[in-house]
RNA sequence: AGAGAGUUGGCGGAGUGGUCGAUCGCGGCGGUCUUGAAAACCGUUGUACCGCAAGGUACCGGGGGUUCGAAUCCCUCACUCUCUGCCA
């Protein structure tokens, strides 16, 4: 959520950050906030001023217990009967006062960094590179849905039998493909640098929300009720709330962490011939890395991220573009999104196989994630970003490397992985 | 799952109703000493909120209660440990 202070010192930005959105009635929201602030603080300094009387007459009566004078304690004691009822009544207003302000807070979505463009749908993002040429596919070229049915290497059906749509069932090589591409994902993140992490696959309601998931948005995700705890619907979740009330010093930055993670989401209401196949699932496979960094080095890490992740599909040699997501595209608690799509050239479309962003202090305001320095607490930033996600990826590779004969090429790189250079 | 015991500051560990945000030890930081280091000694060392400041308030697993006053008593939830059971 935004830091009340931020708010507080310059009002404008965040209403021009809500615009840029298409927040409805920036300008109230804002109002509104500062508002149930102040009067919260109000709220407080008289409570504070009541507690510490209280206080007060609480250690005299204290000191005349102790010297043994009980009339003047009995009389001080009927002193406090007002005060305390005052008290009470603050508390539950104060209490009352926070609650309804912590929920105006969390209802506004992140302030876009300064070259987030503006714009309404996803028409508006802007298309900043792009590398690779499209490949030119054989006579009778199939997409990934037949080619997969055809090769027999994932099965949608058994997946529909054994739980519903949305659930495939990987298997020979389809599930050998799988689990290369997942560890060369993990070597290379490795490679880079950044420390592998296996995080639950269940989370509780704290982490949700702190990374945003909750509140409003549990509708997207699988909630495991009985016990309270939902599926991750990103390795983001688990990874980034591993930093929850944590206070990092200076020699544990950067933090650098990846993961491999199944990710659940439940994408209610999507339906129709863009979502056949691989293009969306309710259970896909990611490998996700994360970054906490100081505030001065985030936008260096982000570049980086986006550098690592184009470099992923280079050596799978897939072709892509990169997308600057607009104000009205991006995500709610994002500054910056990066969206990498690659090219699935048998339905000749681009999937989002992607998403690089940089949260500033959004997520760590909620996740209390922060670093001393010099005796100085501060909120460090949070980024994170697949590489990648597996099943847009497979996709693209399936229909792009489609060979006259109805086999389909591995990429060089995946070899040393899969252990064979061709699925027929 | 059943029975019992716990949960205190970065760690260890006191504290069972009165000035306790919390004795003490370790660790960390600063200093004295030393050519340098170690040892020793001295000092310092949680977080958040309110306030221009002085200062104030809250927090001893979470929530609630009793009391003029709670780390300390009561209720409740969570978690941890030990034993028994079950199990990859």
């Amino acid at each position: 959520m935004l830091q009340l202070g931020s708010i507080r010192e310059n009002p404008q930005w965040a209403i021009e950050g809500l615009k840029k959105r298409n927040f409805p009635d920036p300008g109230q929201a804002i109002d509104r906030v500062l508002e149930l602030d102040r009067s919260r603080r109000e709220l407080q300094t008289e409570s504070d001023n009541l507690l510490a009387a209280a206080n007060s007459k609480a250690r005299e009566i204290g000191q005349m217990m102790k010297t043994g004078d009980k009339e003047a304690a009995e009389a001080l004691k009927q002193e406090t009967v007002n005060l305390k009822s005052r008290i009470r009544e603050l508390e539950v207003q104060l209490k009352s006062s926070e609650a309804i302000l912590l929920e105006e807070l969390v209802k506004l979505p992140n302030v876009p960094h300064e070259s987030v463009p503006p714009g309404k749908s996803a028409d508006d993002n802007e298309i900043v590179f792009e590398w690779g040429d499209r490949p030119a596919l054989p006579e009778g070229a199939l997409p990934h849905w037949e080619l997969i049915k055809k090769l027999d290497i994932i099965d949608f059906e058994l997946g529909n039998k054994i739980t519903g749509a949305g659930f495939p069932v990987y298997k020979k090589k389809g599930a050998r493909l799988q689990r290369a591409m997942i560890n060369f994902f993990l070597d290379e993140a490795i490679a880079a640098g950044y420390s592998e992490i296996q995080p639950p696959l269940l989370v509780n309601a704290d982490s949700g929300f702190g990374t945003g998931q909750l509140p409003d948005k549990e509708g997207q995700m699988y909630e495991a009720t009985a016990d309270s705890l939902f599926l991750i619907p990103t390795a983001e979740v688990p990874i980034t709330n591993l930093y929850r009330d944590v206070i990092l010093a200076e020699d544990q930055l950067p933090v650098k962490n990846v993961g491999h993670t199944p990710c659940f989401r439940r994408e209610a209401g999507s339906w129709g011939a863009h979502v056949r196949g691989l293009n969306r699932l309710h259970q896909f496979d990611k490998v996700e890395i994360v970054q906490v960094q100081k505030p001065e080095n985030s936008y260096r890490a982000l570049d980086e991220m986006i550098a690592h992740v184009k470099q992923l599909l280079e050596k799978l040699r897939l072709p892509y573009r990169i997308l600057r997501l607009c104000g009205g595209d991006m995500g709610f608690t994002s500054a910056i999104t990066y969206d990498f799509e690659v090219w699935s050239s048998a339905q000749e479309r681009w999937l989002e196989c992607s998403s690089v962003s940089n949260f500033e202090t959004y997520q760590s305001n909620r996740l209390k994630l922060r670093s001393r320095t010099d005796g100085k607490t501060q909120l460090l930033h949070t980024l994170n970003g697949s590489a990648l996600a597996l099943p847009r990826i497979v996709a693209a590779l399936l229909e792009n490397n489609q060979n006259a004969d109805g086999s389909v090429t591995i990429p060089g790189v995946l070899v040393p992985y899969t252990g064979f250079d061709r699925i027929n």
